[in-house]
DNA sequence: GATAGTGTATCACTATAGTAATGCACTATG
DNA sequence: CATAGTGCATTACTATAGTGATACACTATC
């Protein structure tokens, strides 16, 4: 019952998956601050209840997360954001797994007639906006 | 038969649907200049037979790749690499088609802990390897 | 121990994405 | 006009992703 309010949204029809939009929220919280490091979440069936949504949904969401190293499993708890950065993988690797999507960017922006600079530029400006 | 030669790969137990592999090659190819404004790409069937692939699958490619922009089709000769930029987009509009790719890029990068400057290290190494 | 709270494994159902076989409309070329 | 080449519309099949109902294992708390 400890754990933090729900301030979620679901689209369910918007053809994104559910436990995708859960997941990404998630994601956007912690690294937003909302969510800091220890923080309970709401249980799979108190967040179930709440986006009209089956727990094993919700369960799906948290599980994936648990696996990107997101969160963490107090058995009988529930689930906790992890503590930052557990992550002992140098900056190189870290930077080595944003590659593919940042293949993606530069394949689209290149596509679009967009100089590297312009390219780059963007990616300041989201940069900027979410700090 | 006056279209350029195939120079493709498909791995078709890699999860990534056929179509996709080869709408990401043709791209990759009008970006890197492989293939050039104009050039008539191999017909859905000699494509197909390449690739040990059904005529529909190189079609549907095909297809999406015209709704992209990146090729035309000239009735009763197949599909030709469209002149470079039609796109009568201002340069902030086109930038703008981007942010969504980049939006994942900055949460993933946030999320691995890096700083602005080295998610931008990244994106700056991309593009210069492309060029 | 009893109870009520965690998350999850298992199984089943459904929608849809991906692929393919076939036939058609169209056009270049002779 | 005839022929052989385009791509596409239609239809059907299959695999799988997404979701959900149920039962279970585990733990905090009393």
């Amino acid at each position: 019952m400890a754990s933090v309010p729900i301030q979620f949204e679901i689209h369910p029809s918007s053809g994104v998956p559910i436990f995708r939009q859960i997941m990404d929220q998630v994601r956007a919280q912690v690294a937003s601050g909302r969510l800091k490091a220890g923080d309970l979440l709401p249980s799979v069936r108190q967040m179930g209840a709440e986006l009209q949504v089956n727990m094993m949904t919700v369960s799906k969401a948290y599980s994936r997360l648990e696996a990107e190293g997101v969160l963490e499993r107090d058995r009988g708890m529930g689930m906790r954001v992890r503590t930052a950065s557990p992550t002992s993988a140098s900056v190189g690797d870290r930077q080595q797994e944003l590659r593919e999507l940042v293949d993606h960017v530069v394949t689209r922006g290149l596509q679009l007639g967009l100089t590297d600079e312009q390219v780059v530029a963007v990616v300041k400006m989201v940069l900027k906006e979410r700090r």
